[in-house]
DNA sequence: TTGAAAGCGGTACCAC
DNA sequence: GTGGTACCGCTTTCAA
């Protein structure tokens, strides 16, 4: 490799301007497509070559310096969930992202630790100035780390999953709605002695606590009917303890496909039919979980699509007159299968 | 809210000085931890409670700006193919960022679009001034792209999945190895007509292609055996009609546990006795592969630890007199279960 | 013990 | 058409 590359500092655009016989003004204009009308089709060329050659990259931290904004969206996952995110958050993420650059937005995922306050997490992240935060699910968003961002100069600050903390705007995810949907799905075809499964994993109360409470609503509604909550690891020996536990229930509600694929083979191995003695669903609805026998029933969330949300990002950036509160609720369905029938 | 912190600009190192009463110089050494012997204990009370008071958070950029070094580590992840990454990858993720942060970097995922060229990409990349650049699986990096990356003060590019580009450090997963593992343990149990199954879906044909050569070379070592690629794309149709063609076979490397899960309910349901007429492989070794009936044989990967990555990272680009090259290989491991008993 | 000031790289106003 | 230059926020040297 060229052994001066690495030894040369980094162009600028001083660099270029002087490899061009121009000043750095002009070499801002022709690289920033205000030229028109300013500085001569011969004298742009010069400029475009002279940048070619050197390899020339703006410096963006520079450039937001000087332009009182980066184009930065920041995209919080809180870090002990992250392995716990299926295709769906993944697929709109990747999707996402594509859609901030047509808006001129570089976003960019970063892990919000769980050790740190939610006071903490948000100074880290208003030290990059983003021109927005999206909090995804469990990434800690509480009034102050609101009022951090603000002050810091982050015009949008977004709350994707949880209901928003004050002064921040909302893509809600209603988690209830789908324990809810589950619940009514199973109370609705006769059963009556419901489970719920609590998944032991760090970082998933935020989830779980909801869908609870969502299919008691449910099962409120149904005289007789009672409610069990199964706290559940994500382990065999997890499962197979709670399937002996469950063994008087008819109705489970498995938090999702995956905690649901591990008891429903916890179950039929302790010799409960499904969905005969008891009926399972779960959330997701994840391909996998579809070629089970029997094949799962499944809660599916529809996610907004990501170009509206990447909207709705830049609409808030630029227009800061837009009071905060809830832009998009998600909507819950139940797709039935065999593991419900 | 207060309306006012909307409304007042974000504070600066001088308004907290103005507020304190003392120098923009003296407010930077007290909030660095610079100020032992040189500021008075008084005087740093008063500055900090100023601080406190503005609700000052420091801006990156311009920090990054003065100093010639932004502390971000960027990990760039192809976007197409980010719904395909299962827990593994994302706890490595994780744990990684978490790990960058002790050695005072930020760990920021950054998703490469498939519809850029490489140097465009790379470009995008440099634009932050990052420290170092992993680019992981197909994010694309070529030799240009790391020169790009060099020439504008990156000081260390590595590459996590592929063997690297010229010029870049390598972290090299040996999909090969997955391929050869794979058919080696079908090949030892007595099996000679192979299928490897190739997915359909885009962006993975970096992984697929050499887990097939893989598993060639390992079939070229027994005399009389047979491989044939099995394109399948991830849908139950696809399985169907592929569960028909490789009738004739009586061992399938599934490419990964999620794609022979597929497989195996569309052999079964197509007649096939799974392991006695087809032994079937995955990788990857996730839970839910475990729970199938047969359970699923399967290809484990070792990851490299994620602290020691984040210590290669900061040795990397503390000391650049270290030769680019490979500097961790992963391992791949048969976990023997029902399927290819 | 504290402060003044230069300068990091880029932008954009204003003068020529 | 083109160039000089002030300024964005922060760090750090040097002088007081």
């Amino acid at each position: 490799m060229n052994d001066s590359a690495h030894n040369e500092s980094a162009p600028t655009s001083a660099s270029v301007a002087r490899h061009a016989g121009v000043s750095r003004a002009t070499v801002s204009y022709v690289l920033n497509g205000q030229a028109a009308g300013k500085v001569s089709a011969a004298t742009q060329a010069k400029v475009k070559k002279a940048a070619q050659e050197l390899g020339y990259v703006p410096h963006a931290a520079a450039r937001s310096l000087r332009s009182g904004s980066s184009g930065l969206v920041l995209i919080a996952v809180p870090a002990d969930t992250v392995p716990a995110f299926g295709p769906l958050f993944a697929t709109f993420v990747a999707h996402f992202q594509t859609a901030l650059e047509k808006y001129g937005y570089t976003g960019v995922l970063h892990g919000a630790r769980a050790d740190r306050s939610p006071q903490d997490t948000a100074r880290a992240w208003a030290e990059l100035r983003p021109a927005a935060v999206l909090a995804t699910f469990g990434a800690p968003l509480t009034r102050d780390s609101v009022e951090i961002l603000h002050r810091s100069g982050t015009r949008a600050v977004l709350s994707f999953g949880p209901p928003p903390a004050p002064g921040a705007h909302g893509i809600t995810m209603d988690q209830e709605e789908i324990g809810a949907v589950a619940a009514a799905h199973l109370l609705s075809s006769g059963r009556r002695s419901l489970g719920v499964v609590i998944p032991q994993e760090h970082g998933l109360d935020s989830f779980s606590a909801p869908r609870l409470t969502g299919a008691q609503r449910a099962a409120a509604a149904f005289p007789g009917a009672t409610l069990t909550p199964l706290p559940l690891a994500y382990t065999e020996e997890s499962a197979a303890q709670v399937a002996v536990s469950a063994a008087h229930l008819d109705g489970i509600f498995g938090y999702n496909d995956e905690y649901a694929m591990l008891l429903l083979r916890a179950l039929q191995d302790a010799g409960t039919d499904v969905p005969r003695d008891t009926a399972l669903v779960g959330a997701d609805d994840l391909l996998i979980a579809r070629l089970l026998r029997p094949r799962l029933t499944s809660v599916r969330t529809r996610l907004p699509e990501p170009h509206e949300v990447a909207a709705l990002v830049d609409r808030l950036v630029t227009d800061d007159s837009i009071r905060p509160g809830v832009r998009f609720r998600s909507t819950a369905q139940i797709e039935p299968r065999e593991s419900s029938a």
